[in-house]
DNA sequence: AGGCTTTTGTGAACGTGTGCACAAAGCTGA
DNA sequence: TCAGCTTTGTGCACACGTTCACAAAAGCCT
């Protein structure tokens, strides 16, 4: 399930502070939901609370941990070490919970050969090498859209089977490849949806603004071209 | 629908190459969705399509465009400029699509009065004077952890009714206030799990390792302290 | 020891979202 | 004008995830 990654981040906070046990009342509220979702989502693991009392923390963050294959650690390696991949490879987040940033590998050979979280940046031309040797299982793709799908064919190509995209692009792969993918603008559109619903009083846009009526439509038309139109 | 952005940008792309009209099972394609839930989502906003033909590329963008209210633009401020705040700041994807950044906070004095991507920092204290100014209506939390609710709440009683945390930490907003999540080690938790999964054939952990049973707990421990348990 | 309280684990109802399949609609060419 | 082809829009069934509600279990107090 996709939520034991909050479970467990409400529990080791729990942890921290000493709680020795939590109900799934308190649980759940912690990471923000139902408490039945909560135990049936926690009985799927097994039964590890006791009646009466609740889960016992330390030993739910284990049996988590290990569900989530935390009790390994896993080699990542970042490929496109622009603004976001320079932060995540600086970003602490990541060597936390059993996560370890291989390798950082670029196209540009200006970039690479740079030192950066303590690590020489590789260009692309290496990456097959490195995957290999350093036993890379999960790639995180933070080029520009247009380079995406090729690195991505790439990093396929050499065995990896789980791969978190930054780059607002859909990615097909082969069947038996996990793909996740992480879009700002995505979320900031999905924002500005529900913004604009809950200020539905304004003066609603035309349905049908002369700029961009279906028919004669120009076709050829180099596009880009948003409609300028602003409803008043 | 969350959908929507996605069938944006595939729009997009097929409005830059010239391609006036697009069939449902194109779109879907491109969008990586089945057809007839593409058609149906479509539909939700209205019959844009001509049978037999497909739908009028350029219109849909507009149409698509309006429903998620990108015909206006939305400022956008960002709260904490460490690595992730500084990538996001430089960001150009904001930009493109009717987001504007609008301004850069930050709690660290040293940090604010810096020029980064063409704009200063400010200083936190000036949060509520910026976010009145500047009628920004959507804040983007990159802060440590800690710090993130405290921010929340600030920007909430500023009269921000618009969230996208990049913290990890669940925020708790009043009734009417949409937060939207992005975790970066929540998505590398859910890749690990499927990955373990693959390779599901080693020698399983044990159910019950000697470093975490419940009974006995020691309760007080300061925790953090994972079972440090690695199957073989 | 036994009843009372607390809390888990889960059966069952509910709602939502998904996908199939087809009729209606529009275009094209003769 | 009309037949035939293409593609939309949608009714319907199904599967999944969510939530309620409650019985079984465990601890606690007298």
């Amino acid at each position: 399930m996709a939520r034991l990654p909050l479970y467990l981040r409400a529990l080791s906070a729990l942890s921290e502070r000493g709680v020795p046990t939590v109900s799934s009342e308190e649980l759940a509220a912690a990471a923000g939901v139902n408490s039945a979702k909560l135990r049936k989502d926690l009985s799927y693991l097994g039964s590890y609370g006791t009646r009466g009392v609740g889960y016992d923390v330390e030993y739910l963050v284990y049996q988590i941990s290990r569900e989530l294959g935390l009790t390994q650690d896993w080699p990542v390696a970042i490929i496109g070490i622009g603004n976001l991949g320079h932060a995540l490879a600086n970003y602490g987040g990541f060597a936390s919970r059993g996560f370890r940033v291989a390798a950082l590998l670029d196209a540009d050979r200006a970039v690479a050969g740079q030192r950066i979280a303590g690590m020489v940046v590789r260009h692309m031309d290496d990456l097959e090498q490195i995957v290999r040797d350093d036993h890379v299982s999960i790639g995180v793709i933070t080029t520009p859209a247009p380079a995406a799908q090729g690195v991505c064919d790439r990093l396929v190509a050499a065995g990896i089977t789980s791969i978190l995209n930054f780059a607002p692009t859909v990615l097909s792969v082969p069947e038996g490849v996990d793909v996740r993918k992480v879009d700002l603008s995505i979320e900031l559109q999905i924002l500005a949806f529900h913004e604009q619903r809950k200020s539905a009083v304004d003066p609603a846009a035309p349905d049908l603004p002369a700029a961009a009526q279906p028919a004669a439509s120009p076709a050829g038309g180099p596009a880009g071209d948003l409609p300028e139109v602003m409803p008043a």
